[in-house]
DNA sequence: CGAGAATTTGACAAGTCTCAACACATGTGG
DNA sequence: CCACATGTGTTGAGACTTGTCAAATTCTCG
């Protein structure tokens, strides 16, 4: 058995929120796709296209977005190495949502063709999908509260909260830093604010002394407190432990 | 064969987005489950909680919503009969939103149990409650993206386009109305305003023509400039034709 | 070093919220 | 049938948050 860097990291975001057994994950570590760098700001897939192949972040940084007819932007999610961005778009006609990457990235591409052939073999691999599927809609859930009920201020340190923990379920922190390579203007297109209000948001959230976000990095200095200011609760992450 | 008000429902939903194989469709019409009444401002489920059934609506109006600390509320999906708002719930722990009916309702409880061994029987189902799952993160989105980017005007119509579109897909439209029992502060908590606010708007779009909401019932005078109005594009709810 | 991108600043406009009051409908108990 | 309580819708005035536009500054990278 040979196991790929492709199917390490589907393996390693799967088993994020459920117990994965024995076969199936010697069956999801084989998984073969085929490893792609896409550079930053190229798109990886995009709204109105058929979907053919799902995705797995190996390196770097994705968001999933649509651009309205107006020229304005929604970033939906930010996604990080090990996430799996369109698991579910084996189940799609035509999708409704762009992919692309926000520096350059490795990413894993699995056709649909392979992940079929692997979900016949292994059926609970389809659970797993499902269930993947389900703790993305609670994500989007908590972007609509949060984009909606919070307050500029509240909401950045929401988002900086949950990619802080999701960044830290990974594997990727580093002291009390993570990855967040994105400008400001696409911190407004997920938040849901302009460009301006960003900077200025930024700044006062920088003077509470909890936070910063500087060359393309977070850093929490007290998460704990961060964490009350926005009032967030990870609980919709669905991360075990 | 003993043909269910549940699994009928359910076919309806499932088969709304996909095709549904012959004994695929048998064995979901025979689901037994439970059917329940429930008043209005009852929950059926709460966050918090271990889920332990799944829900098909078959009368009446629910929503979906999160009530945070500060005591606001977003509501984060409304469901008209033949939806299935909790599908997904088979595969997850701890529920982290509430279920609750907006009017006095009847709802088919389908035990997690009768879910699995129906799965057993028709692995395809799988898939189907997948879809599901699928087409409702969609929803999540298009309502993140509703309460980010668009004037409150434009978001509400943009909701009325989507009730509108759903309630036709379910054969609820009589003429050019439906169902839409919500009170003016409930619209608010779901488009992320106040009630204040939700009131002068509504009185902004009835002097347009285009649309009414009175007497939880939503009149569209002119679906199509109304969507132009809002620019809706119903691609999102992946409803076939 | 230069060019383009990203961040920052200021002044002002617009959208939405807040609070408080009032109007209207509904249903209940007397 | 009335009196009343309650929930819902409506209105007004003023405050606050966020957006808009335009320019200046700083950063990044070839």
């Amino acid at each position: 058995m040979s196991v790929s860097a492709i199917g390490c990291a589907l393996l390693a975001r799967l088993s994020g929120f459920g117990e994965v057994g024995k076969k199936d994950a010697d069956a999801i570590l084989t998984v073969r796709g085929e490893v792609r760098n896409v550079r930053r700001l190229d798109d990886i897939s995009r709204a109105g296209e058929a979907p053919k192949f799902s995705v797995v972040v190996l390196r770097g940084f994705l968001q999933r977005y649509v651009t309205r007819r107006d020229g304005s932007r929604q970033v939906h999610a930010f996604y990080i190495p090990t996430d799996a961005p369109s698991l579910e778009t084996l189940n799609v006609d035509c999708l409704d949502t762009s992919l692309c990457a926000l520096v350059n990235s490795t990413v894993g591409i699995i056709p649909h063709a392979e992940l079929k052939a692997l979900i016949r073999e292994r059926p609970n691999v389809l659970d797993l999908g499902w269930r993947e599927t389900l703790v993305q809609g609670a994500m989007f859930r908590e972007w609509l509260m949060r984009n909606s009920r919070l307050t500029a201020d509240a909401a950045m340190a929401h988002l900086f909260c949950e990619v802080f923990v999701r960044s830290r379920a990974a594997g990727l922190v580093d002291h009390n830093s993570c990855e967040l390579p994105v400008t400001q203007e696409t911190l407004a297109d997920a938040l849901g604010l302009t460009g301006v209000h960003v900077n200025r948001t930024l700044q006062a959230l920088r003077e509470t002394g909890l936070v910063d976000h500087k060359s393309g990095r977070l850093f929490i200095h007290d998460f704990k407190r961060l964490a009350g200011y926005a009032d967030f609760d990870p609980a919709y992450l669905h991360l075990r432990n």
